[in-house]
DNA sequence: CAAATAGTGTCTCTGAGACAGTATGAG
DNA sequence: CTCATACTGTCTCAGAGACACTATTTG
């Protein structure tokens, strides 16, 4: 048992939110070897004795500054090709995480610098690692859910309204939704979304009634998106 | 780094196919401790130099004893809770395998007896670790992907009759589909299958075309469900 | 012949896309 | 007032469910 024990462990974190028309991602700046100087996705390794989606949380607390953040946080995949690490065989279990935009902006402990960048500006010979990889994996499972599961809220606020869940869509999918199809959608699809009885103040336009999420975990029938162009 | 380096990882395979009117599961024996005696999936410690999933690759190989076994495999999640093998920190790397019933037995080299049962007669405390777990979100995958992808294809033969992949789908999903219908979707659905030219003999009823899997890597629009009742 | 399975056609209803029209705020 | 956004309603078309019906084999 104990010469199969070789392997480090860590977690990665894919930590997704819209802000303004970019969807964006957040990514430190590596201050040591290897990849000095390059930005990864946060994430550090596991302790022995702790459980991966307990270090997967630990990391985005420690990320964000935020003790509980609202959202999602889910598995993604696992990547251990052989020398995906420098340093060692080091199997890496990544992690999606959809956060409404923060208030607070993003204070790293242990990285030199913490941004969101937008998605759509990431190149892959920007990244440290297999970091391109797991990205693109994360902003693709996330564009598959926001078909058949209500987490395009997770980028909201607790309560929110139907443009503002409409823009989510529109700046992940980098398609343009009709206003009023959408808001029928969203308000026939049993447990999509539950209206709170408040009202949106002081934005251009008619005021909006405000929902907070519903209690479905899958959309029947699904919201698909439209083809491209 | 060598001090982080204390875990070990395996690889656990679901395989499943379909059986009659069973969807099967391949399970092994285990005959040596810990949980001696118990049904387990099949799987393995990944070598040092090993990528994960060529490890998986190689223990579905081991254990089908097909060298190319035709069908699907897919990386399905990873495990890795302190305390689910009493031997120390073991992180596993799930996969999950569909094939087509295999005309040759299997014969597994390191396991005592190795079995197709079928999933709906496994109960929990019959599997060692946590494999209860992985085999349920193994299921739930396979029933989910047949829905929005052609991988029901995966559990035949490389040549196979609508009634065949019909019947797929209805032990997968254990509902019953209109023949007719079914037929029209699948005949219909861009690039999900192609007819080959053959044709059946010997069986009872009308002569079936023979179709293979078409290009389709997804399927639009999805073939849904139906739902319970 | 009957039984079984393959395949086609037809009706209906749901739901999505397109878009007119109305409601209610800010400036 | 205009402009912007929220919301409602209406038409049409694609696709799924529920069948009737025909085709082609085995026994």
């Amino acid at each position: 048992m104990n010469d199969r024990a070789a392997f480090a462990v860590t977690v990665d974190l894919v930590v997704l939110t819209v802000r303004g028309a970019d969807l964006s991602v957040l990514l430190v700046r590596r201050g040591t070897p290897p990849y000095e100087g390059r930005w990864a996705l946060p994430g550090g390794f596991v302790d022995l004795d702790e459980d991966l989606s307990v270090a997967a949380a630990r990391e985005l607390a420690e990320e964000t500054g935020l003790r509980h953040p609202a959202g999602h946080l889910e598995q993604l995949a696992t990547y251990g090709t052989p020398g995906r690490d420098p340093r060692g065989r080091v199997v890496t279990v990544a992690y999606l995480a959809l956060l409404p935009d923060l208030p607070t902006p993003v204070a790293g402990t242990d990285a030199a610098d913490a941004r969101w960048l937008p998605v759509a500006s990431v190149s892959p010979d920007m990244l440290a690692f297999d970091h391109d990889r797991i990205l693109y994996d994360g902003v693709e499972r996330a564009r598959a859910k926001l078909e058949y599961t209500p987490l395009a809220a997770a980028f909201c606020a607790a309560e929110f309204t139907v443009g503002q869940l409409r823009e989510v869509y529109e700046v992940v999918w980098g398609r343009h939704l009709d206003p009023r199809n959408f808001h029928r959608k969203i308000t026939t699809t049993p447990g999509f979304v539950v209206p709170t009885g408040g009202i949106t103040v002081g934005d251009r336009g008619r005021p909006a009634r405000l929902f907070r999420r519903g209690e479905a975990t899958v959309l029947h029938p699904p919201m698909l998106r439209p083809p491209l162009d």
